[in-house]
DNA sequence: CTGAAAGCGCTTACAG
DNA sequence: CTGAAAGCGCTTACAG
């Protein structure tokens, strides 16, 4: 519509049919080569940008869409949840429809028993929201069997598929090291938790920490701890380590699990003595600890957008049958802090008025 | 399509034609009470939900859509054209086409000026960056003639706009605050520059500045200056500031001009005996400023996704006919520090690999 | 290799 | 108050 140029009126001046220009613009069916590139020529020179409505409209496609992801913790993988499920909603008029393929952890054996279950046969593609590096064995078999895969919020870069989208924890790493060298320029030890040391995001994060610090300040002392993404462990672990190295100035939890254990210790310290601790992610716990001044600063993933957006590019992708440009869409992670903590605690990403 | 219920079926259903139903579901043109009451119960029932590619196809609507912003500065004010414009090419299908009414200032003069130009009859809607109180006038009169207004960026809030879409600047103050309370937990003298003491986002950011530094420190002292939002005029002021009172702390500007001419200042004094600097906006001297550790931290008011959906929530609007549901729609105020300024300073927002 | 025609789901004059 | 029909711009069998 508007002033767009249209089909019938390329065929007009091709003196051809629309027929023949759509299998010219298309590639569909045979056609001369010269009357093709006549049509080319005149389409080129109309500026003809093809009605995507009509197109959609048209073609009665059925794309069916698996998302395979954890469904814990809630806090956190609901704002993915309603992410795709928004996207979804825009795309829904377009033949996109989905399944979801909850597991209760990331990890290879409980992804690979849900996957083990799934007639893949019925999928068009997949979303997935890789826990570990094996997994995308499985994602290659079914790139091979012609079927797309995106990654989301967690990455496997080794594999066949289309793109990621999602944060780059090392990126976010140093964020939150670089806080703790304004507030803490002169630290001397500093511990690291990790939910799994085998974790990539966990890792990840905890290396750009390490990088931030020591550019800043190359004396600094680091231990690293693993507290199996349980907050039990956690507090037990704190514990522990205050009691052999009571001289630590900061904490750095990788995951919100971590920060809740530990800031149960710290509360319990006298005020004077208690390090710092620096977090991640945000849900109603942290927010607490924050609001006590024990958890300095946290970050922020933007699960919501995560999950809208990588549900957004691969249906784009497969509708419009144009190629994906990107080997990464990364959501940069925010820093919180205690006086913004409350803006990043929202049950749905949209509610109360914020947007992004 | 997919499985999802159409006219027809409803028409079928419901013994009569399909315009019938059309005239149930839209409230076009007259229809008995009950043969509406009638197919609107069996439309409940199947959950119909209308095609929106079918109607937007065979409506051939025409939207025209004013923009009235200013031009400049040109880093920050290309984000929010080019978020405009993305927004603009996903729904031209519809439609939809704009035109840029371009300011060389935000000031109500030159506002006006280029409204004072403008044959509002051509548009349907506009989209307004909305720099003074007195803009909500013409925005009142515009909306008095039929037309949608949402304003972005800036907001004028006592006018009849559908919505606003940006950032809250008082919050986003509090954040900065916030930060200052971090690095310099027993500050003294602050001194707070606004490029005009009356515009409304410079005077909400420091006044968020103030009282999240005074719920922490309440004997803090705070000198305001106004620098005109000219750089030079902001080195002036500094100098002059620090002549008078050598023992200011920390230095907080509300716009990036204003960081850059405080930061030549800062930058010729001894390492030991300068303040913190804390800014707003980011831009390529910013970032330089940051990175000799002459500015502490700035904010990220994302200006590529204030364009992006101002455009997006108002044309779907006029669109849909769908009621705007919130007064303002809030893009959260990113803190930025050294490490992830890059990651900000983008020619277009989603170059890089970046999304959000 | 090319054309004519039906159809996607909806809207909009036009009859009656 | 209601129905039948044309049309939005494109795709897809089906003829030729």
């Amino acid at each position: 519509m508007n002033n767009r140029v249209t089909l019938k009126q390329i065929a007009e001046l091709a003196g051809v049919s629309i027929g023949t220009v759509d299998r010219a613009l298309n590639g569909r069916g045979r056609i001369s080569t010269d009357t093709k590139q006549r049509i080319l020529k005149i389409a080129k020179q109309l500026d003809y940008r093809p009605n995507m409505l009509a197109s959609s409209l048209s073609k009665k496609r059925k794309l069916h869409i698996g998302i395979i992801m954890s469904c814990k913790p809630e806090e956190f993988c609901n704002h993915l949840i309603h992410g795709v499920k928004d996207a979804l909603d825009e795309i829904s008029t377009y033949g996109v429809n989905t399944e979801f393929i909850f597991t209760d952890t990331l990890s290879y054996k409980d992804q690979m028993k849900a996957v083990s279950m799934l007639d893949t046969d019925k999928f068009d593609a997949f979303l997935v929201n890789a826990g570990s590096r094996s997994v995308g064995d499985w994602i290659d078999g079914i790139v091979k069997d012609g079927k797309s895969v995106v990654t989301f919020n967690t990455d496997v870069e080794e594999c066949n598929r289309l793109c990621y989208v999602g944060e780059n924890p090392y990126s976010a790493g140093l964020l939150v090291g670089n806080m703790i060298n304004e507030i803490l320029p002169k630290a001397k030890k500093i511990v690291l938790f990790m939910g799994f040391k085998d974790n990539y995001s966990h890792s990840e994060r905890c290396r750009g920490v390490k990088d931030a610090v020591r550019s800043a300040n190359p004396n600094v002392k680091f231990l690293e701890l693993e507290y199996q993404d349980v907050a039990d462990s956690a507090r037990q672990k704190m514990e522990q380590v205050l009691k052999d190295e009571p001289d630590i100035q900061a904490v750095f939890a990788a995951s919100a699990t971590g920060v809740w254990g530990i800031g149960q210790v710290v509360s319990e310290m006298q005020k004077d003595s208690r390090p710092k601790v620096f977090g991640y992610d945000v849900n109603h716990k942290v927010a607490e600890l924050m609001d006590l001044n024990i958890c300095q600063a946290t970050a922020f993933q933007d699960p919501y957008w995560q999950g809208y957006y990588s549900m957004k590019i691969l249906s784009e992708h497969l509708l419009s049958k144009q190629p994906i440009t990107r080997d990464k869409y990364i959501i940069r992670t925010k820093l919180v802090l205690k006086n913004n903590v409350k803006d990043y605690l929202l049950d749905r990403h949209q509610y109360d008025g914020f947007l992004l």
